[in-house]
DNA sequence: CAGGACATGTAAACCGTTACATGATTAA
DNA sequence: TTAATCATGTAACGGTTTACATGTCCTG
């Protein structure tokens, strides 16, 4: 399967929570909030708002100074679909699509929290079975205590997050 | 700052950890414990390979079958440089750096765990800056609510390695 | 009027994945 | 004997970063 490109998705959803931004507002986007949960430069976002617009996801308002970009109707679509479409492999989805979620009652938002719940439930039994497997006495932990450290911190980890999802829910 | 490769540390770090392995046998360790924390595929792994021995990072023995490598002096202390270099940027490196320290009193892992903790607290700092800076009423929560949700929850998984951290040290 | 921020763009390099290839060995 | 696993390699493609480039506007 050829791997999903997340940036225009990223744009898209910036666009649309702001109502309108130009290339060198969104760069300065990445400095700020979403920076947290995503980041872009400058020489990959000019060319994508070109491609969107191209593909008619967003048409260009041009004052002299900057251009700026505005979402289309077929914007919306192509954003709310991929906003829809099931989570997986890439960990900073979760996060990214949440960032966009605006209301509180947004039915997707209840959907991305249990789509994250599966996927971490799943992830805590594997963790889970690498532990059992792998350290089944003191001596395995005595020498490979690095190992041992980091994997119980990850399951420590998934339990947090697992208890924080069903929380939300 | 041109960005630190780490592929070869972690090739570097495997071949250390099992005494010797061939390009195969590395590209099996990422399906197995390692491969929690790190991949690499095979079209990575040999072509770099060839490139550490020409460094004399490491030294091969065939045995008409496989390829087998071993670290060599150099190696050895080109892997001890970089476990020592201060943790930066890539979040994943504590854990990769932590899973090549096989002795608990090796005192790379305490100083480790307080470069990781030193990072996290940096991090929970800007995080509750962030909270407090876009977060100031109800109001805001209300209309970024997915912003406000993953923000408050970055900052509780800090809070938990922080301690986490710190309990170790 | 100089330096920094605003504003946009392309080119090169780098790293990683997927696909393309090939051949030996082993187990059903 | 044929399919799976072992074993190694290169080529093509895609996405990201860094560097190269250029010009405007505003502030001290």
């Amino acid at each position: 399967m050829p791997k999903r490109r997340i940036l225009p998705y990223v744009l898209l959803g910036l666009i649309n929570n702001k109502g309108e931004l130009s290339g060198y507002q969104i760069s300065q986007e990445f400095k700020n909030e979403v920076g947290d949960f995503w980041h872009a430069s400058h020489s990959q976002i000019y060319p994508e708002l070109a491609r969107m617009k191209d593909d008619g996801w967003v048409k260009d308002k041009d004052d002299g100074k900057s251009t700026y970009y505005l979402i289309t109707d077929l914007g919306h679509q192509v954003l709310r679909s991929w906003m829809e479409e099931p989570l997986q492999d890439n960990e900073e989805l979760f996060s990214l699509k949440l960032y966009f979620v605006r209301d509180g009652n947004d039915p997707l938002l209840k959907i991305l929290l249990k789509q994250e719940l599966q996927l971490n439930q799943e992830k805590y039994a594997h963790l889970q079975d690498r532990l059992q497997e792998v350290f089944y006495n003191e001596t395995e932990i005595k020498n490979n205590f690095g190992h041992y450290l980091i994997l119980t911190r990850a399951i420590e980890r998934e339990k947090n997050h697992i208890e924080w999802l069903k929380n939300k829910l």
